[in-house]
RNA sequence: GCUGACGUAGCUCAACUGGCAGAGCACCGGUUUUGUAAACCGGCGGUUGAGGGUUCGAUUCCCUCCGUCAGCUCCA
């Protein structure tokens, strides 16, 4: 018997003839699941359904159920997309078409750019060529004869011309359009129902800036119609949320051409700024970290030391030496040399390690223009950013407390985290005795934490491993911010020593941790995070009074007075505008409570208070109760009010 | 930096193929004294991003620069 054998999701094992198509077992299995299929997992990799099987494996067929099948017809969409490009632009070279999270793009070189109108025709065309159901054929093909079949097009001929000779070179085709692809792909162009193209842009060809532009178009592509509808409703939430239009409407920071990439902080903006530095300090504080300032201005010598002033030079914000008359002096772009330096500074015992430097200084990085955007990528901006002078002996100790800490902080914005753990990358320094030993440290740290985390092999930085955060966000999206790293390179750099037990220097090892990254970018992910609408603690504007008439002015400002003298951030609205108006706009400006004062209230010496988003329900309490409970949601930085 | 789009009052947006720059909100003044999401009346507000060009005439067409946005590159 040379049949193959076929182990199935749930451990049974099929016998087949070799060279059996999944297609065949699927439909064996059953005429829905047949009907159903997409593709199938063959070991592990994802082939098409007519895809002959060789050898014994682990099998399951793909159907719309299984998340990797979305790759797939997100892949298929491309190939359609292209499809349709080249019915409406015959001419239009093609590059790469792949899926992507949450959709795909095709990349063309054609002579002017896609317009909308363009676009709209094309995802006109793409539901033709869907509504044809062209079956995606396979053929595996010899290099002339791939050549021979892309001769017109130049991008293909490129890629082709650097696959290896053991490689497969496989090509498929769906009604007129024939791309060279790995697959695999769904069995037809009718399996997309629910796509939808967003936009065009330029992109290099092969991601290379010295290279020519293609022109990308970028689509969406779902099994189902609702997941679609709840895909172009989370990008129209992002942009309701974006911290942008929401940092001008709540009145919290400005940009202007005088100094493009660096914030105006409006007084509530450097409120909020503030509070989140506050928090930080004191989280800093009572874990032992020792706060300095260190200069914003240094000479060529340190960046040389540090390494920096060879490639780095560009983004960096040259002064004039106006008696040298050289650009030999720079603006500090990040605060670690200048740790490094005060640390060296001193003599150090091994009693006083950890030694834990925090600066919250100003940092100027040149950024290229157009990688500006917002608060997210800014020129002028202030981490939380530290350095922790160490024995290699603490590391594992002192990485688990860091980790402990950054996810503390996130807790405390209501953020949720996932960890990556990057290893060794292929260029590196030390030996690797070394890095197996900072991997095992930073790996049973990790592992002390008890929570989950991904493995990035090859991801860490040339001087050590290290422990990133991606945080996500109320809407779903995820930010890099905190980060982790062990360095064993500025120590030697910077000729760092501490006197050891045993009376004789040693090299400490420098823990580089940030938690919020920069407070911009920070800020504008907790904006979008709330959709501006901040827990109690971070409001910048904690309580509105308002008085329903002049009758009540005094004691209206009395409540006012109370709530500031308490350390409440309180604005009293005493206008001559109607209640209703003044409860509108402090509702439109996000306000946490509004504490009105009427006659009966001024009265029994209470407020009425509405909390924000709950309408007009109100809850009248006297004053003093009302401070209190106030005070108490912000010493505990409540997230709910 | 690259490709493309965009830039009109503090904000959101109008102004037909080149023909008198306009509205709402905000702001200011007056009236109103209010019980939980917009009272009423009046007023101020513009070198249409900047500079140049074409034209009898430019917000509109062309060029340069600045800025913003999307994407790419970059994010040490």
């Amino acid at each position: 018997m040379n049949g193959i054998h076929l182990t199935l999701p749930d451990g049974s094992v099929r016998e087949a003839p070799e060279g059996t198509t999944p297609r065949e077992i699927a439909k064996s299995i059953g005429p829905g699941l047949a009907r159903a299929a997409l593709a199938a997992r063959v070991d592990g990799a994802i082939v098409d359904l007519d895809r002959p099987l060789r050898r014994d494996a682990s099998f399951a067929i793909l159907t719309d159920r299984d998340p990797d099948a979305l790759d797939v017809l997100r892949h298929s969409a491309a190939h359609i997309l292209a499809t349709a490009v080249r019915e409406l632009f015959p001419r239009a070279a093609i590059g790469f078409g792949p899926p992507i999270e949450d959709g795909f793009y095709y990349d063309f070189e054609v002579e002017r750019p896609f317009t909308p109108d363009d676009l709209e025709a094309i995802e006109r065309k793409m539901a033709e060529v869907a509504e044809k159901d062209y079956p995606f054929l396979r053929e595996e093909v010899s290099r002339d004869e791939a050549n021979r079949r892309f001769r017109d097009d130049p991008l293909k001929l490129e890629r082709i011309a650097d696959l290896g000779d053991d490689e497969t070179i496989s090509i498929y085709t769906d009604g007129p359009f024939v791309d060279l692809c790995r697959g695999p792909h769904v069995p037809s162009t009718g399996r997309l129902k629910h796509f939808k193209l967003l936009s065009a842009a330029a992109a290099y060809w092969r991601g290379d800036s010295r290279r020519q532009m293609l022109q990308r178009i970028y689509g969406t592509a779902w099994f189902k119609k609702e997941d679609l509808a709840a895909y172009t409703h989370r990008l129209e939430e992002a942009k309701r949320r974006d911290h942008r239009k929401l940092g001008r409407e709540l009145d919290l920071f400005l940009f202007h051409p005088v100094s493009p990439g660096s914030a105006f902080w409006t007084d509530k903006g450097t409120t909020l700024y503030r509070v989140i530095n506050d928090y930080i300090r004191e989280l800093q504080q009572r874990h032992g970290y020792l706060e300095i300032k260190t200069p914003l201005l240094y000479n060529k010598a340190l960046w040389e030391t540090s390494g920096h002033w060879g490639k780095y030079r560009e983004n960096m914000f040259l002064v004039l030496d106006s008696e040298t008359g050289e650009h030999d002096m720079s603006l500090k772009p990040m605060n670690c040399p200048s740790h490094h330096v005060l640390y060296g500074l001193g003599r150090h015992s091994y009693r006083e390690l950890p030694i834990r430097y925090s600066t919250f200084d100003v940092l100027h990085r040149n950024e290229v223009t157009g990688a500006l955007s917002g608060l997210t990528r800014v020129r002028q901006f202030q981490q939380d950013d530290c350095h922790i002078y160490l024995m290699p002996s603490q590391i594992a100790g002192e990485v688990r407390h860091v980790a402990e800490m950054i996810l503390e902080v996130y807790r405390t914005f209501g953020l949720t985290a996932t960890m990556k753990f990057a290893t060794r990358p292929e260029v590196r320094i030390g030996d690797d005795a070394m890095w197996d030993r900072a991997e095992a440290d930073l790996r049973a740290a990790l592992e002390a934490t008890g929570m989950p985390y991904d493995l990035k092999p090859g991801d860490g930085a040339f001087y050590g491993p290290k422990i990133d955060f991606d945080v996500g966000d109320s809407i779903g999206r995820k930010w890099q911010l905190g980060t982790i790293q062990l360095d064993y390179a500025a120590p030697e750099r910077f000729d760092m020593l501490y006197v050891g037990e045993d009376n004789t220097e040693h090299r400490p090892v420098v823990i580089h941790r940030a938690m919020c990254g920069s407070f911009e970018r920070f800020i504008a992910i907790l904006i979008e995070h709330f959709a501006g609408a901040f827990p109690l603690w971070l409001s910048p504007e904690q309580v509105r009074v308002l008085p329903i008439s002049d009758q009540q002015a005094e004691a209206a400002r009395r409540v006012h007075q109370g709530l500031r003298d308490a350390g409440i951030r309180s604005v009293l609205d005493a206008g001559s505008q109607t209640l209703n108006y003044r409860i509108r706009d402090a509702e439109m400006a996000k306000v946490p409570y509004m504490a009105v004062v009427g006659q009966r209230e001024a009265e029994a010496g209470t407020v009425a208070v509405r909390t924000r988003g709950a309408g007009s329900k109100q809850d009248v309490i006297p004053v003093g109760e009302f401070v209190t409970r106030l005070g108490e949601s912000i010493r505990a930085r409540a997230l709910e009010l």
